[in-house]
RNA sequence: AGUCCCGUAGUUCAAUGGAUAGAAUAGAAGUUUCCUAAACUUUAGAUGCAAGUUCGAUUCUUGCCGGGACUACCA
């Protein structure tokens, strides 16, 4: 049992023996102790003078003087007001470190056997990546591996969208101007080679649309009357009717693209189990239409075109097929669902798709459970707000993007500047200073974008988030590979790594132990929210409760050899922890910085 | 107009209804004959406004003020 369990248990001994009430073991809250008092642990009691017929404080008293009387690893309490702040004994300390030592995943819940599928990343085949994706694509890949680490089987799933209108319009551009270029040829990557004709697309359509509007058109037609609009449009009817030459272009061009991401996934480290693509979708959904209005879930107006009637959810109207009988967004989205669900009989999934969705998948998951789908409250959106820049917001078409590659690039520059500037490359090859620049540069990059609660709308500031000092991946970075020199001289010196019985902490070597004991409570939390960011926290906060230790206690410096065989056993499972809560945000420690 | 999200130090972020609202950074002052100073210590600085519920509210409720998103027979 942990620290938590075994004083929950007095706890609710102590009720019942004392009050003759029956405490349930789920509303016992315990919250640390704040850092001016003694103790570690603390029991709040306010809530429970009722029970006690006594007032906070008396209660509290009482319950110290039963704990220190029937447990064993109560050293001392102290009450303030009605808080009873617990200090427990060193074999206790002792014996929680040396529980953790001998799990090996630490952290780590048991399979559950229940599946999930998360679904990241979501790219369109005619531009590149920039940060927006990037923080979708750390979320992703980060709350998968949390809920990987919370029992679940994970399945990561993409699906790409790579037709349609905006598809055909970079395709159409590079018909026009585009004389044959490649990536070889240009030199460019294939999803940059493509962005460049998605964007002459629209200078020229502006063009065009600015003529029109000179020559006395109101600007709504002008948008719809363009010669290039309409050209995309007759592109993606020819691309539907599986035109030959159309669908060649549409997959050379796409290949070029699906080249380019791979490249890009890669260096962000991201993966995925399962690619889906719109190409291949775009027409689910609509027996499910059929199906709704069976069951009475949708109506048909004269026009043939189907409704759902949400606004019992305060979700209005909401249409799902058109009169004409094709399919909408929402419609293909309804299909996706069954889809998913047969490839992997999931009891969530997950979308981490931007809050501009809320209101789809409002609709969307109000739709299914209405259907009576079976995962339909397993539905759930992960919506994250958008990143903004100091300048304002990105917007691709105009080019105010930052590019996913370039950043990351300039991250890994950047890391290797100031490397070199602290001349800490001594003894590394050319690659493991390569591997070393990456590791830090992401790491610096991946936990800028996560440590902020994901629903959050979150600025980047490129300057800031250059920081390698303070709340940072590198400063978590950097504490593990303290340690792990700290690891290397014991080993060298022959000490082992062993939790003995009959020393005395000091009270940063509790500090420390109590925040290793919280690991598979932060864990479980970061599930149940789908938060990275209480991991990126609890990472921070042991990195820096261990580098105070650090400072204050001098590890191999002690005449008894059994504190500091405590003392690299506690650096030990420090670093263990450290090394996987910065694996479930997709960063790696690195041995030596 | 309606629906939803967000307002916390100069700035970027924390805080299952709990104590004197934590960090980081920028500012000021220190620590290196000693395990990696990308570190540590000290210092100063904030809950948009007004009510309500509560022993206790940054957190829950209502109203207002500010910022954003969504409300397409686009995807």
């Amino acid at each position: 049992m942990d620290i938590v369990g075994h004083i929950k248990a007095g706890l609710i001994k102590a009720f019942s023996t004392l009050y003759q009430h029956e405490l349930k073991l789920e509303e016992i809250s315990l919250q640390p102790t704040r850092k001016e008092f003694e103790g570690s642990h603390t029991f709040v009691t306010f809530p429970y003078a009722r029970v006690s017929k006594k007032n906070p404080e008396a209660t509290a008293n009482e319950l110290g003087d039963f704990l220190k009387e029937n447990t064993d690893w109560l050293k001392s309490f102290n009450v303030v007001k009605g808080f009873l702040n617990l200090e427990l004994s060193d074999s206790m300390w002792l014996s929680v470190l040396d529980h953790i030592s001998k799990e090996n995943n630490y952290g780590y819940a048991k399979p559950n056997g229940e599946h999930v599928m998360v679904e990241y990343s979501s790219p369109n085949t005619n531009k590149p990546l920039h940060l927006g994706h990037l923080r979708n694509n750390f979320l992703g890949y980060s709350v998968a591996n949390i809920l990987t680490a919370n029992g679940y089987e994970v399945m990561k799933v993409n699906l790409v969208n790579d037709r349609g209108i905006h598809i055909c319009k970079s395709m159409l551009a590079y018909v026009k101007w585009g004389n044959g270029e490649t990536p070889e040829s240009s030199g460019l990557k294939g999803d940059h080679l493509i962005g460049k004709y998605y964007v002459i697309f629209d200078q020229e359509y502006k063009k065009e649309i600015a003529a029109l509007i000179e020559s006395g058109q109101p600007e709504e037609d002008a948008k719809k009357n363009a010669g290039l609009i309409l050209e995309a449009q007759a592109m993606l009817k020819k691309w539907e009717d599986g035109d030959e030459e159309t669908v060649t272009l549409w997959q050379k061009m796409n290949n070029w693209v699906y080249a380019g991401f791979e490249q890009t996934y890669q260096q962000m480290g991201v993966s995925f189990d399962k690619m889906y693509k719109e190409s291949n979708t775009y027409l689910l959904g609509k027996d499910i239409v059929d199906e709704g209005l069976e069951k009475g879930v949708f109506y048909q107006k004269e026009d043939h075109s189907v409704w759902a009637d949400l606004t019992a959810d305060k979700l209005d109207n909401k249409l799902v097929l058109r009169g004409n009988g094709t399919s909408v967004y929402i419609t293909q989205d309804m299909g996706t669902c069954d889809m998913k669900y047969n490839d992997l009989p999931f009891t969530k999934s997950v979308y981490v798709v931007g809050n501009e969705q809320d209101y789809h998948f409002n609709v969307l998951f109000s739709i299914m459970k209405k259907l009576g789908r079976p995962y339909g409250e397993g539905l759930y959106h992960l919506s994250y707000g958008m990143v903004d820049l100091p300048t304002g917001k990105m917007k691709s078409r105009e080019g105010t993007v930052v590019d996913a590659d370039d950043l990351m690039s300039e991250m890994i520059t950047t890391a290797e500047e100031h490397t070199r500037e602290l001349g800490k490359i001594d003894g590394f090859s050319d690659e493991e200073a390569q591997e070393l620049y990456e590791n830090i540069g992401l790491g610096a990059l991946k936990y800028f974008l996560l440590k902020v609660d994901p629903k959050k709308r979150m600025l980047f500031n490129p300057q800031e988030s250059i920081e390698f000092q303070g709340n940072t991946g590198p400063f978590i970075q950097y504490t593990h590979a303290r340690i792990s020199a700290i690891l290397r001289r014991a080993k060298g010196l022959g000490h082992e790594a062993t939790v003995k019985t009959n020393i005395s902490l000091h009270t940063t070597e509790q500090a420390v132990v109590t925040l290793l004991n919280e690991f598979p409570e932060r864990i479980k939390l970061a599930g149940k929210d789908y938060s990275p960011s209480v991991i990126a926290q609890y990472a921070f906060d042991l990195a820096k409760e261990y580098n105070r230790f650090y400072q204050e206690v001098k590890i191999f410096d002690d005449e008894d050899p059994n504190k500091i065989s405590f003392r690299i056993a506690l650096s030990q499972e420090v670093a263990k922890a450290i090394k996987s809560s910065l694996g479930l945000l997709g960063i790696n420690a690195p041995e030596k910085m």
